[in-house]
DNA sequence: TAGTCCGTCTTGAACGATCAAATCCCGAAA
DNA sequence: TTTCGGGATTTGATCGTTCAAGACGGACTA
């Protein structure tokens, strides 16, 4: 292997200085034309890379972003959401040159402290969360220490003097949709299998349901008995699908705020319609429609954010997301303006279950 | 936010030079006992952590470990033992003092290109490769560079001269214990679901039904009519269970080689047992019993080995594998010696589907 | 003709750590 | 008393890059 190539090895071989290969690679537009056509032959005939850790130092930039990378989900088959994510956010950092560090921890607690670890000894130039929750510690060090952040998940119940950058899905929009679907094939009894009261994103989905079931008529009084709540799993899902079903008006439809239930549903084997939400792969498996989440869009649209608060909004074109899609949340300036909210739209997946 | 504290801070500090102070974080036997415990507090009162980017500049170590994070898989449920496995090595690699960069690429020489950019750019100090195949032009690559790396699975098929370390579970006794666990529930007609045979992960798998079968006095011509091979997929599994099952003699128990096939065997709903492979969680959520991979030593297994040569093998305790688990391969001197490769042993996890 | 400006390029210093070599200090040996 | 040895500590140089300031030269102006 040769031995590294230097920016004074470029010089050299360009016959030009240390600063102006330098500025050729970071400021082109200060270099004649004809001198960085020369260097640029330079860089590329001895394949010179600048050094990151060299880099570094001088601009105090690590071209990196933490993340968190979750323990394998005990609770449900909901695992691979994250880990499409996770791929989908290397993918968008690599083009926009950045790349992606994991970490892990055990709690929030634990969190901070591996937040002051890794900015003392690799210094991430920005942090990625997922799974944000009612008063999360995270956010509020984070915005304290003036860290750049994203979290992939709306802040449920966070005090607006703390605004922040965010990306999300509709949920609302999903089992609305599901629901919807199911409403135009004819069902009139839909239920909703849900978790317990209290998680931003379980009571999202519900309200979706609702929302969509009161538009088209269905009497509100009606929805408590259509309503159902359990904790997440298959088996969960199960035994609050049969009691649906046994009810004096049985459900003809389901929509489900996981897949798990959703699954647990379809083990009825009653005659009922079957919705999910997350698409996971056993929903593939088992014929099981349900509603899928952009997540390679997300990650896209948190490096974008982020390289907004990193670069001052002057980023290369490839990087960007597809913002036709995207919803910009309130009224913000578009540069310079306070954080930015990105609120995307799942779709439906339809299959044999419904 | 504090500034940086530098190295020349906690010196000043402590009353001692900066070399003083880095020899007691990096050779701390060449210190004398009261100004090592001087320098202790010192960097302790301060906070002080040393900067990567400044160490890596002089010393060329990244305390980088670089693992290509898989596209979702699109044929089945197995995305999530990926998942576990890099959970695992990012913890393993954070208690040695390592961190996980992510990268992505599409196939191989994507891939090879990737290599080469890494290297130039944040200069990993090594990589872990996962589902190597045969042939694959990665490891060749790796070992002419004279990079270190790790394979999470053995090398099918590569000629034993190209000797590289790596980490494996032993799938043939993961299915040879599943089959045993039905002979035990009284089953004589067990057959096997699995892949096309030239898969290394898939042929050795079937190798350990076959042995268990032979071994407990069953023809070894009656395993013909027992097998079965498809691609992976619950829909497939379900074909071929229902093939077996209306065979002249039908199977009553059924090992499969993925999660994706045993969960198809099951929507036969037919009378069977059935076993399936990788304890995905939605063999939990399902009541399916499953050979589980000790994926979390495997990652640590992965840390152990590299930083073993990283280091020179002399890390610290802390980051050790649990070294009994381990079966270790080829006679290798322990150290110094060619490369380690280490066996490790799954687990069956019994549940209502035997 | 001299002064000013501007575009282009070069030089010196700095980022924060470690390596290699020099220095200091103290006790033992000559 | 002087010399030597060696443990403990310090000093100077260096890794590869970018920042800040300086140098150069031609054009334009006064």
């Amino acid at each position: 292997m040769a031995d590294k190539v230097t920016i004074d090895d470029v010089a050299r071989y360009a016959n030009v200085s240390r600063q102006t290969v330098s500025n050729v690679l970071n400021s082109p537009e200060v270099v004649r034309e004809e001198t960085r056509r020369r260097v640029r032959e330079a860089v590329k005939a001895l394949g010179y890379r600048a050094s990151q850790a060299a880099r570094q130092m001088r601009t105090g930039r690590s071209r990196l972003i933490a993340v968190r990378i979750e323990p394998a989900q005990e609770d449900g088959i909901n695992g691979s959401v994250f880990d499409r994510f996770l791929h989908g956010l290397t993918e968008s950092a690599a083009r926009a040159g950045y790349r992606v560090l994991l970490y892990t921890a055990d709690d929030h607690d634990a969190e901070l402290a591996t937040f002051d670890d890794l900015l003392g000894v690799y210094e991430p130039d920005a942090f990625v969360l997922t799974s944000t929750d009612y008063g999360d510690p995270r956010t509020t060090w984070l915005l304290e220490q003036r860290i750049p952040f994203v979290t992939f998940g709306r802040p449920w119940g966070v005090p607006p003097d703390q605004d922040y950058p965010w990306v999300d899905v509709d949920g609302a929009a999903g089992t609305a949709m599901a629901t919807r679907h199911l409403l135009d094939a004819g069902h009139r009894r839909i239920g909703f299998l849900g978790w317990p009261e209290g998680s931003g994103v379980g009571d999202d989905r519900r309200a979706g349901w609702a929302r969509a079931l009161t538009s088209a008529g269905i009497d509100p009084s009606e929805l408590a008995e259509l309503d159902s709540r359990t904790t997440d799993g298959a088996p969960e899902g199960e035994a609050a699908a049969h009691a649906l079903l046994d009810a004096d008006r049985p459900v003809t439809g389901l929509v489900c705020v996981s897949d798990s239930l959703a699954l647990g549903a379809l083990q009825t084997r009653r005659r009922l319609s079957v919705i999910g939400f997350d698409d996971t792969p056993v929903a593939r498996a088992v014929g099981l429609a349900s509603v899928s989440q952009p997540l390679a869009e997300a990650a896209a649209s948190c490096v974008a954010l982020l390289i907004h608060s990193l670069d001052g909004g002057s980023n290369d074109a490839r990087g960007r997301t597809n913002a036709d899609a995207a919803e910009r949340g309130s009224a913000d300036t578009p540069s310079e303006g306070p954080p930015t909210h990105v609120l995307l739209q799942p779709s439906l997946v339809p299959r044999k279950s419904v």
